[in-house]
DNA sequence: GGTTAAAGAGTGAATGTTCACTCCGATAAA
DNA sequence: TTTATCGGAGTGAACATTCACTCTTTAACC
């Protein structure tokens, strides 16, 4: 059965993913690794060519599960704002409910592993925020700047937040949140 | 005399501060640190505790530096407004022409390093805008909101950017940075 | 000033540790 | 029995750190 098989797989990214969030890439042993997630260090080779592509196929499928969920009722039909402030505060439950792959993406996206490596497009759930901010700027409701730029003004702020969260200097809930969706709206819009 | 003494230790914290931005922390071996300051192993172990006492203090005194040139000439005598722009656009053109800074001080942030340890308050400079904030909260110019996450509002998106800039999915450059000032600006009025 | 001794800075080969990764015997599945 | 999957001791390389030593500067004395 292919099951079981993909279910080592599973855990053994699970396993990594907390222990790199916790202790850094550097500090997060294959052996460790390995052990954290019941199996042998041989069988996570089995798994994974080596520890790069270990963390890299994290990498890419965190950012999967986190569009898939962040996106998963996001509806064309509403408002611009609304759907805006939708994908905002679906995206701060997330990061309040996984944690550790916030830590792990943060870091991953300031490593050399993100700066020195070519782009890797993943893109399909993206492309739903590119398109609403398309819309948006035919339409004269926000800002007429590269998307990128936008994409910035939009998320930078609850990133930058989270990180203070994660220091224990600032609380960051629902609520605030939804005044950070706010604020962050009204840098966007024209 | 000292002079030679201090030329040395700042040439191997430069030099670390370099490689680390290249290569991150783990690949940077000391030995490679040492060679490329043009000194022996020893002699960065005669300067700094070990490894980790080096990188924390050239975390701090990169924070220093940059602070005295951000706020080199801050006056409180201009409105809110032009005291918020000049910072930021300051802040731009220090990232633009000290991108291995940001690259160390981003990776120190989304580290271990920062998450585990207690909190180091520099802070000196840090107050100027936290005044500020306090000052612009009190007269209602400004959202009445927590200092960290009006810093969050403030500065979030410039450090998401830079981000990109590096990577080169973006160009920033001052003109944008002057825009980028505007809509966090908006972000942050009342 | 000249001589010599003490102090201190500088070094890199040597050390012990840790790591990523391999390999082969054990185990389970078919 | 044959075949596929696991596991973890084993391996060499790379690392952080040390230490026994040399070279340079300073201090002390005449």
């Amino acid at each position: 059965m292919k099951d079981k098989a993909w279910d080592k797989r599973r855990k053994i990214m699970t396993s990594a993913l907390h222990l790199i969030a916790e202790n850094g890439f550097h500090a997060s042993p294959a052996a460790m690794i390995a052990r954290n997630a019941g199996v042998g260090v041989g069988t996570l080779y089995r798994y994974f060519k080596n520890k790069d592509a270990l963390i890299r196929e994290i990498y890419m499928q965190v950012r999967q599960d986190m569009d898939d969920i962040i996106y998963r009722d996001y509806s064309e039909e509403l408002p611009v704002r609304d759907r805006f402030m939708g994908i905002f505060t679906a995206r701060v439950k997330y990061l309040l409910a996984h944690p550790d792959t916030y830590k792990f993406l943060e870091q991953y996206h300031h490593s050399p592993y993100y700066f020195n490596k070519k782009r890797e497009k993943s893109a399909s759930d993206e492309a739903l925020f590119t398109d609403l901010l398309d819309y948006a700027k035919s339409r004269h409701i926000v800002k007429d700047m590269d998307n990128k730029i936008l994409c910035a003004i939009a998320f930078g702020p609850i990133l930058f937040l989270f990180k203070e969260h994660l220091t224990g200097s600032v609380r960051l809930d629902d609520e605030l949140g939804g005044k950070m969706a706010g604020a962050c709206w009204d840098a966007l819009k024209f």
